[in-house]
DNA sequence: ACACGATAGACAACCTGGTTGACGATATGG
DNA sequence: CCATATCGTCAACCAGGTTGTCTATCGTGT
């Protein structure tokens, strides 16, 4: 009956979880030709590749200011991940898209989280996972996507 | 049945879940007299009352470097958390303890814990909670304080 | 036709939290 | 008694974020 968790223990295995998920792919992505791949880049990928094509729209979707997401467009350049390019229709804005590279590091992605879910599911039970992931997505908000991710330590 | 969430969705809504829950603590403990609270320092200060004395202990049980430790201590001695005092027995030594303050914001950070946890209880149910307490514990290291949060951001 | 407001991107200065490397002061053990 | 290890600090740097300011360009209303 009092064996109930302390109240602590949720947000820190949460977060353990995640971090556990996350380095992992990081580890098999530098063992698939990705070593230049950080926490950060893969949810900026997916913004982009999802159709974030500015680094106005990018900030938006990722809910940081257009200054970070120039900065983090700019990183993502120089490792090779992305490419600008000027808009014909709008002079001021540059078309940000994936490279090849880019694109590449996205389907890993995809493909090492599906492993790692399948692993889950194998060590937890289909039944429980879906449940666990149903539970999860009942105590958070809907959209997957708007989870400004970057910036949250920093505060304020 | 290929009803089965994508790989990717696992550690975004585990992230989500975790941000939630912070998020929600910080406005509380903000509300209970604790604005200078941050994510980071929860962790720290926890590490210091479990018995982490000085920068290099601490830096050692939070898994970074002592400098980054020592900047924390700075940080926290600043808004009144934590004061340091010379070793009488180690003259290098400077000895870290939580003040009454300190003590205060991690009291009532395990008391609104556990009032989230309550909740989710409320809304989940206690055994499906229970079931995802256990799942998080089964896929994540045992050592519930060895999670080196600090750092896995800025990579490397 | 044009002036004016809104927008895109860039630059600068700053914050937090991390890193390495170096260094002086102190402890400690052969 | 001296060599070595440890503690704290300083300095320089990095990543990723912030605000504020600036220019160039777009697009709209009169």
């Amino acid at each position: 009956m009092s064996s109930d968790a302390p109240g602590f223990e949720l947000p820190l295995r949460l977060f353990m979880a995640f971090r556990v998920l996350i380095d992992e792919l990081h580890a098999e992505l530098a063992r698939q030709g990705h070593p230049d791949m950080r926490p950060m880049y893969g949810f900026v990928l997916q913004a982009i590749s999802r159709g974030s094509a500015t680094a106005v729209d990018l900030g938006r979707t990722l809910g940081v200011s257009k200054q970070a997401a120039g900065k983090m467009i700019e990183a993502l350049e120089r490792v090779g991940y992305v490419e600008r390019s000027p808009d014909p229709k709008d002079t001021r804005r540059k078309i940000v898209r994936l490279t090849r590279h880019g694109t590449d590091a996205l389907a890993r992605s995809a493909q090492i989280f599906d492993a790692m879910r399948n692993r889950w599911a194998k060590t937890l039970g289909h039944e429980r996972l879906r449940a666990l992931e149903a539970d999860l997505r009942t105590m958070t908000p809907p959209d997957l996507w708007r989870l400004d991710v970057p910036g949250w330590f920093g505060g304020q």
